[in-house]
RNA sequence: CGCGGGAUGGAGCAGCUCGGUAGCUCGUCGGGCUCAUAACCCGAAGGUCGUUGGUUCAAAUCCAGCCUCCGCAACCA
């Protein structure tokens, strides 16, 4: 019989830096899912790889002193690392870099735009320079820019443009037509009432802001935008070709199975995707699964204070396995998950050392004890041997529906359930009483026969999760893993068989503190430790400091500022003509009727930013208590506006 | 009114779509057992399911408002 096809995908991981914790998720999500339904006998396609164009790419390039390609070479060699040492088992890694891939977005490009559903535009609008952005009509303010109130003027900017309007009854009727497009179905209300039923803005679909992107063909001095680039690795990947000319194993594929996305780019799985395909006169995707957030919790962990986590990190202190575990165990279905040093180190001791450790451990070394090994089925059943058949042999159906909805979290409590029961039946069965009475002998052997018989096929159902453990329990037990229909069955464990003498740790427990204490020794070790003041800033000259003009200034007017949670507006006295005007970001901790009158000092060449879309001539000084206050540096009243502080 | 999510015994979560005994893991306490990685098994305590109101015979679950926490965004110059 013919297998099923079933190919599946994940987001293509953005190459502007090293992938964290988060981003590993997914991988290992979608290869744990990817290698169930191999083991449920489909014939799996699994893809992943990296979206390498863009202007932020192109600017850290720059930063980094090198071309964006050496760059992306580099990142993508990280996050293939990664994915290597995560033990996922992809069929391809594909790199918009590619030749193929943008050969193939040029002729999709200009396909579209033969077609006339690509055109060429502008952004037109009102433009309010100071805030480079562009508004309509309907969003000014009393005719002026909402955000810093300044006048605007009728602008235009080339680009191109996706007719999205032009299929959003069909995509609308689509998505009614099958609510398992969109998973979890929370997330389809979501789609349809904040952007399908409104009514779709067509989509901006090239640059010429930048030149790290694939040309158009046509125009080269625009490049294709990051959506109609990206998202169309997941044809051009498996062989896809705009002339006609697709592979044979794009023609089997597509249309895909399953793409795995983060929550957050939903919707450009299940909007702008679609249109595009149906442009293309494509098959949509049969299904978009919206996977909740892996974050960082206790607060102990954060970008600011640079100790985001790593999966490299992780696998080095607890193991391969161990961090996939958790991060399958952790992220329940719809809701984000949290990770933190804690809550891996309660997984890693609960259930991987006790319940499953702890159990293939005291199994083997009672077969051992008893019987050198070997593990015989002498067939003396009594009623308890029942329920633990019945739990064992059920576990793989069980398993397998949690998978059929991507509820891969409580399909792997499934499989450790089964462990859980067999710890009980040892209590139950009692085998050290049993060996204590040599008429009990034939029945202490199937009681452990019984065991590594339900050990074997819960090793088996894990190893889509934990491969390498999976591996490990089947090697102690001197067997090989299953086929899932093999695991309905008990019994198929040769009577006979010799386990190994000496069974090996699966997972040692450890000490949370040690954890800690690692961690902190770790960065402590990557962090360039300064000698004597800690924390301080490295050594300046009297010249650098020259360089920051600082002076007094008066509070003149002060008003929140819309938008923004944080910030406030100053109008400031400072000394010169026409004074200037401060955003600062202490509205948390100071009302705007306190402030006013208040001499505070400035930084007064700072080169002016916008912040929220309001401009910020300078910066106040202020000092930071402790981690969530801040407070201003209020200065005599004798001391003249715009004087000047050395 | 920027977007979104959450609030369920000490901690972390499930249950909410399709109202009707509040469940799991960890922790705590008590007991059992000793094969095993101080592990395993059993039992107990502990919850007005954020708040107010509404619908209903019945609300953790549906509806409205509120309070609060959190992510993201806005480059906290």
């Amino acid at each position: 019989m013919e297998k099923e096809k079933f190919y599946m995908t994940t987001a293509i991981a953005y190459t502007s830096g090293k992938p964290h914790i988060g981003n590993t998720y997914e991988i290992v999500l979608a290869d744990s899912i990817a290698r169930y339904k191999r083991y449920m006998g489909y014939d799996v396609f699994f893809q992943t790889g990296t979206d390498e164009h863009g202007q932020k790419i192109e600017l850290k390039a720059e930063a980094a002193g090198i071309s964006p390609q050496e760059y992306v070479d580099g990142v993508a060699a990280q996050v293939k690392g990664i994915w290597d040492l995560m033990d996922t088992s992809y069929d391809k890694f594909i790199r918009t870099t590619d030749k193929d891939h943008e050969a193939q977005v040029q002729k999709i490009f200009k396909y579209l735009y033969d077609k006339g559903d690509i055109y060429k535009g502008h952004y037109e609008g009102l433009y309010c320079t100071p805030c480079e952005s562009f508004f309509t009509e309907s969003q000014l303010v009393d005719g002026k820019c909402p955000d810093c109130g300044g006048e605007v003027q009728p602008a235009k900017e080339e680009a191109y443009f996706f007719r999205m309007s032009k299929y959003a009854d069909r995509l609308i009727q689509h998505i009614n037509e099958h609510p398992e497009f969109i998973q979890p179905v929370s997330r389809k209300n979501e789609m349809m009432n904040n952007f399908l039923l409104p009514g779709l803005q067509d989509l901006c679909v090239s640059r010429t802001s930048f030149t790290w992107g694939i040309p158009v063909s046509f125009d080269p001095k625009h490049v294709t935008y990051v959506w109609l680039d990206a998202l169309t690795n997941y044809i051009t990947g498996i062989g896809y070709d705009c002339d006609g000319n697709s592979s044979a194993l794009f023609n089997k594929n597509w249309p895909a199975d399953l793409h795995l996305v983060g929550k957050d780019i939903i919707r450009f799985h299940t909007i702008y995707w679609p249109i595009f395909l149906m442009a293309l006169d494509l098959p949509l995707p049969k299904q978009v699964f919206g996977h909740p957030w892996l974050l960082q919790g206790d607060g102990k962990m954060s970008k600011s204070k640079g100790n985001v986590l790593y999966a490299d990190e992780l696998v080095e202190l607890f193991g391969v396995d161990a961090v996939r575990y958790f991060v399958l165990h952790e992220m329940p279905f719809e809701n984000d998950g949290v990770i933190s040093w804690e809550l891996m180190v309660e997984r890693m001791n609960s259930d991987l050392a006790n319940t499953l450790g702890n159990l293939v451990n005291r199994t083997i070394s009672m077969s051992n004890k008893y019987f050198d090994g070997v593990v015989r089925n002498t067939g003396v059943s009594e009623e308890v041997d029942e329920d633990l058949k019945a739990v064992v042999t059920a576990a793989a159906d069980k398993v397998t529906a949690k998978m059929d909805q991507l509820r891969v979290a409580d399909a792997i409590t499934e499989i450790f359930s089964l462990f859980k029961r067999c710890n009980k039946y040892i209590d139950e069965t009692m085998p050290w009483a049993l060996a204590k009475d040599e008429s009990k002998k034939e029945r202490l052997e199937t009681v452990l026969y019984n065991l590594v018989e339900s050990i074997s096929i819960g090793a088996s159902l894990l190893e889509s999760f934990m491969p390498s453990t999976a591996k490990r329990i089947a090697a102690q037990l001197n067997t090989s893993l299953r086929s899932l229909d093999e695991c309905k069955a008990f019994g198929l464990y040769p009577s006979g068989n010799k386990v190994v003498e000496k069974p090996e740790i699966l997972f040692a427990r450890l000490d949370i503190n040690e954890v800690l204490e690692k961690v902190e020794a770790k960065k402590a070790a990557q962090g360039k430790a300064l000698p004597k003041y800690e924390g301080v800033a490295d050594l300046i000259s009297i010249d650098d400091f020259g360089k920051v003009d600082l002076r007094v200034a008066q509070i003149k007017a002060c008003e929140p500022i819309k938008k923004a949670k944080k910030l406030l507006k100053l109008q400031l006295d400072d000394g010169f003509d026409g004074g200037r005007q401060v955003v600062s970001g202490i509205a948390p901790w100071y009302k705007p009727e306190d402030l006013i009158g208040k001499k505070i000092v400035i930084v007064a060449n700072l080169t002016p930013v916008k912040l929220c879309g309001v401009e910020s001539q300078g910066m106040i000084l202020a000092a930071n208590c402790d981690e969530n206050t801040v407070k201003v540096l209020f200065v005599d009243d004798s001391i003249p506006n715009g004087a000047k502080l050395k």
